[in-house]
DNA sequence: CTAGGTGCAAATAATTTGCAGAGGC
DNA sequence: GCCTCTGCAAATTATTTGCACCTAG
C-alpha cells in the first residue's frame, strides 16, 4: 500500500510539469503486478476519466525515465511495467497457464553472472533472469499465497531474517566461547561480547515485529531473497583456538575477527542492490558491525597499552595487522 | 561449418513435405549468429531466389517445431532465431552497441536457478538469462577473436577441458599415493590406477587434439562452459587416511570411492544438458568411469575373498556399503 | 506567451492470415 | 487428385509520430 502521494510527491521530478500525468502515475501505482500499456489504459478508463492511449504510453516512457517504472519483457511481445522507485532489481518466475509473475532475487546467481560478464571482459549493465513454466496454483489448483505482495517489503523482511540469522550465530558463537574459555579476563571478554549481541539481537527483532505489523501475511510469504551461505562460518573463524586457552587480548581479536567479517559481508551485499529498505537494513546493519568493531579495536588497543602485547597462548598471526 | 547436408537430411522429419523450405534451412544453418526473420529474408534473397516473406515466417515457426532453430528474445522487439539442432542450450551477452550476442553456459548458474524455482514450487520448463551491456570489442576498439565459433565446438571443447583437468587431478592423486604409501601391494594398487588414468588421460587428450583439428582458433576461442569446482576436492577423498598407512585393500576402497565420486559428477552433469557433443563427452566419460569403478569393485571383492576383510589399519568404514 | 502535455488519426514494424494458385507423390 | 506449400495482399498488434490544440506557470 505504500502510501501513494509521498511516492508522487517524491518522484514526479524529472523535469517537465504534469496534470493528468500524475493521474496515470497514481492508477499504475496503485495496481500490483505487471501491467502492459493496455492494461494500465483498462483501468484508468475504468476508474473515470478518458485518456488517450498515446498519452498513457508517452506517460509509461517518461516514468521509466523517472525511475517509477521499470520496462519488463516477458517474451509476449509487448512490454509490462512494474514499479520502480524504491523497489529492487530483481529476476522473474513467469507462469506461462495463468501469465502471472513472480519475483525473486538471488545474489548468488548475481556473482556468478558478474563472474561470467567479467570473464568475457563484457561491462554488464543489467541482466534479466527468467524462469518461465508453470507455478504451483496452476499445476494443483489450490491458492497458494504466492501472489507477491510489495517486493520491497519482502526484500525487507528477507534481509531481516539474514541479520538475524547473522546475529543469532554470533551469540551462539560468543556464549559457547565463554563457556569454554577458562582465562577469567578472556571469559569476561567473551560474556560482554555476547551480551552485546543479544542486545543488538533484541534491536533487530523488534524491527521484524514492526515490519510483520505492516502486512499480517508477510512471514507466510514465500522467499525473495535467494542468499546462499548467509551466516554460515562467519564466526567459524578462530573457534579451533578456543579449546587451546584465550586470554581476555586474544578473545577481543577473534571478536574483532567475527564483527569484522560480518561488517565487510553486509557492506558488500548492500552495496549490491538498489535503493530499497531491504537495502538500508543491509547497510544499517553492516554499519553497526563496524561501530561495534571500532569499539573492540579501541578496547585491544587499550588493553594492549596497559599489558603490552599477548603473553601467549596460541599465536594470533600479526596482532597490529590484525588490529588494523 | 557442421555438415549441413547432414542435418538437412536428419532433422526435416517432422510431419510435412519440402521443397524451397529446403533451401530456406540451408540457408539458416548456414549462417552463423542470431538471425531475425527478414535478416534470412535478405540473405535469402541475395543467395537468389525469391521467397515470400509469410513463407520465411511459417518455415521458421517449423523450424522450432521441428527443433532445427530456437526463438530467441533480445528485447529488440522482434525474435531472431539460432540453430539448434545438437547445440546445447545456453545463455546469452548482449552487446547494445554493436547488437551481437555472445554465448555462454553457466552449470552454477542452472543449479541455483533450478533451486529458486523448487523452492518456490514452479515447474520450470525453460530459463532465460540474459547479461546486457558493452561487449570488449565496442570497448577498446580492438578486435577479440570474441566471434562465437559453433557453440557446440565450444562446449565439447570445455567438457573435455573438465575431463581432462579431472583426469590429470586423478593421475597427481594416485601417483602421490603410490609414493606415500608403504604397504608393497597397497603401493601396487595406487600405481596401477595411476597407470589407468594416465592412459585414459592420453584418450581425451588425442580426442581434445582431434578437436582442435577442426578449428584451428578454437583453443583460444573464450569459455563456453563455466562450471566451478568441477575436479576440485574429487580426489581429495581418503587422502589425509594415505599418513597412517594403506594396504591393497584400502587403496581400492579409496580408489573406488575416487571413482565413484568422478563419475556420479559426470553423470549428473552429462544428464543437465541437451543433446549436444559436449554432453556426450560428459557422458562417456561418466560412463568409462563407472566400468572402471566396477573393475575396481570386481578387483576389490576376489581380494577380500581371497584375503579375508581388512586387517587394519585405519577404520574405512563400512567396507560392504562403500563397495556396493 | 510559450514550452510542454494531450488527443486523434495516421504511420511503423513485426508478424499472422485468408485465399487462390502451384507442386509433389 | 489430394494435401500441403507458396505468394501476395490484407489484417492484426503493439507502439510511435505528426499535427493541431490546450494549459500551467
Amino acid at each position: 500500500m505504500t502510501s501513494l502521494s509521498d511516492l508522487t510527491r517524491l518522484k514526479p521530478a524529472g523535469g517537465k510539469r504534469s496534470s493528468k500525468r500524475e493521474h496515470i502515475v497514481n492508477v499504475f501505482l496503485s495496481q500490483e503486478g505487471h501491467l502492459s500499456a493496455d492494461d494500465l489504459v483498462d483501468r484508468i478508463r475504468n476508474e473515470d476519466s478518458r485518456i488517450s492511449r498515446a498519452t498513457v504510453y508517452r506517460t509509461l516512457q517518461w516514468m521509466v525515465e523517472a525511475g517509477i517504472a521499470r520496462k519488463v519483457d516477458f517474451g509476449e511481445g509487448r512490454f509490462r511495467f512494474e514499479h520502480s522507485y524504491r523497489q529492487p532489481r530483481h529476476f522473474h518466475l513467469i507462469c506461462k497457464t495463468c501469465h502471472r509473475s513472480f519475483e525473486f532475487l538471488s545474489s548468488d546467481i548475481e556473482a556468478l553472472v558478474e563472474e561470467v560478464a567479467s570473464a568475457r571482459s563484457f561491462a554488464a549493465t543489467q541482466s534479466v533472469v527468467q524462469i518461465y513454466g508453470t507455478c504451483e496454483e496452476c499445476r494443483t489448483g489450490r491458492s497458494t499465497n504466492l501472489a507477491d505482495g510489495h517486493t520491497d517489503l519482502l526484500f525487507a523482511r528477507d534481509a531481516l531474517r539474514i541479520a538475524i540469522a547473522t546475529e543469532r550465530s554470533g551469540l551462539e558463537f560468543y556464549s559457547r566461547a565463554a563457556r569454554l574459555t577458562r582465562d577469567a579476563r578472556g571469559k569476561k571478554v567473551f560474556e560482554d561480547l555476547a551480551e552485546e549481541e543479544k542486545e543488538h539481537l533484541g534491536t533487530l527483532e523488534a524491527r521484524y515485529n514492526e515490519l510483520l505489523q505492516r502486512d499480517p501475511q508477510l512471514e507466510s510469504r514465500p522467499t525473495f531473497l535467494f542468499f546462499k551461505g548467509a551466516a554460515n562460518g562467519l564466526f567459524a573463524e578462530g573457534a579451533d583456538r578456543l579449546a587451546r586457552g584465550v586470554n581476555d587480548q586474544q578473545a577481543l581479536l577473534i571478536g574483532i575477527r567475527c564483527e569484522r567479517g560480518s561488517h565487510r559481508f553486509f557492506k558488500k551485499y548492500g552495496d549490491r542492490f538498489e535503493d530499497s529498505e531491504g537495502k538500508q537494513i543491509f547497510l544499517e546493519f553492516a554499519d553497526e558491525e563496524r561501530q561495534h568493531l571500532e569499539l573492540l579495536i579501541r578496547e585491544y588497543r587499550a588493553l594492549v597499552k596497559r599489558q603490552g602485547r599477548a603473553r601467549r597462548p596460541g599465536r594470533t598471526g600479526s596482532p597490529t595487522r590484525a588490529a588494523r
